[in-house]
Formats: structure tokens, C-alpha cells, sequence
DNA sequence: TCAATTAGTCAAAAAAAGATGACTACTAAA
DNA sequence: TTTAGTAGTCATCTTTTTTTGACTAATTGA
């Protein structure tokens, strides 16, 4: 990553969203708020290191938000920001297309 | 590339189109057909080797054709395919967006 | 005939992305 | 108090992607 996509919103989410583990992070997203470890035995084939920094930069770039959940036995959460959610309708679309 | 995108539709977009320099030349084919030595002027900082590799796996992957023109000073042409096209309506869906 | 344009290829180097394993720090349960 | 689960970081290694520069081969214009 790291570069300005000159305008192109679909550039934009072509670059934010290209990266091994990134479309999948995103997808389950879609479903609701996930969290690292649940992520990482959901993925497989992932690894710790990788998913940290996809989940960082997606948060970086907009479109998940980080939250520390301060009950019980304390978590962290990550769920699409309005921004994530704006892009649902494209996936959908995606969907029905091939 | 090489690697199958466990059925996702939007996976396969993100991944047929990641790649350095393939977003900025689909995003041109768009507006009709291209040729090599003209988009390797028109998008500044590439080079004939990736432009080279990027066209031939857009190929490879159904969303340009490449045509050689018999005529006066024979040049190739490539341009989208109906999968090519059919992606037009996303990549619309994502100007408006943001 | 020499120079330029077309559309590339090839091998090699450099840069970026991804994976691995060890480690941290906190909490809670046995 | 040892173990397990939470959510990571860090340094290093490996793999993949991208870039560089040299070269090919055909055509066209001066």
C-alpha cells in the first residue's frame, strides 16, 4: 500500500482492498463486528502478523473502526465505519454479476 | 495472480485487477480500445515490462481482447471484452460513491 | 541506408508483501 | 501458581511483484 490513488474512488478501493487477506476480512466484516482471534481461526492459511496489518490499514484508510469493549473480559472490536458500509451496495452488485 | 478465488465474484475482481498498473489501464480501456506504446506514454512512471505482463493477464483473464490490425502501419489493439463491459456499471457505482 | 516507431522479450536486481517464531502484557480460571 | 485466552509487536526470512536495461524483429520515412 501506501500511495495516493489520484481520484479514481474505484482505484481507491482496489488499492485498500488488495492485499491477501483483505476482501476476506472485509466479507465477514459485512456480518458484523469481528475480533483478531475469531478472525484468525475463521481464516485459514492466515497468521497473526498478516492479519494485524490488514486490520490496521483498513482502519487506517476508513473503513473499519476499532473499539475496546470494556466488559467483562475485556475485547476489542472491529465493525465497517459508514464508509465500509457505503460499499455494500457495490458488493452486491459484484455478486449478482458473474 | 494464479490463484483461485474460492467463488467470491468481488474477490476475483479485486484480484484480477490488483497489480500495480492494471486499475489505470482498465480504467482507460474504458473509453476505448489501447495500444502498448501509447499507454506506455500515457501512464507516467511505468515501463514496458509490467505494462507488457499486466496486458497479457488481462487477457489472460477475460476482460481485454488483443487485436492485430492488418492495416497501412499494422499495430495491435486491445479492448474490453463483454466481461469487460459488464464491470462498466461498478466501476460507476464506485464514482458516485465517495 | 540510417533513424524512428511499432510491440514486445529476457535475465537480473531491487523493492514490497507476506510468513514465521519468539516474545509481551493483561485477565481469569483451576 | 500455572495455564489459557485476549490482542497484539518485533526481527528476520522467504516469496512475490515490480523495475531496469539490453536486446529482437518488422515496418516506415528521410
Amino acid at each position: 500500500m501506501e500511495e495516493i490513488t489520484n481520484g479514481c474512488p474505484a482505484e481507491w478501493l482496489l488499492k485498500t482492498l488488495s492485499g491477501k487477506w483483505k476482501p476476506q476480512i472485509f466479507r465477514i466484516a459485512l456480518s458484523g463486528p469481528i475480533r483478531f482471534n475469531t478472525l484468525l481461526r475463521q481464516i485459514e492459511g492466515s497468521n497473526k502478523q498478516s492479519l494485524a496489518v490488514a486490520l490496521r490499514e483498513l482502519e487506517e484508510q476508513g473503513l473499519l473502526i476499532k473499539t475496546t469493549i470494556n466488559l467483562k473480559p475485556l475485547h476489542i472490536e472491529y465493525h465497517l465505519s459508514e464508509r465500509g458500509q457505503s460499499l455494500i451496495p457495490v458488493f452486491q452488485q459484484l455478486e449478482q454479476l458473474s
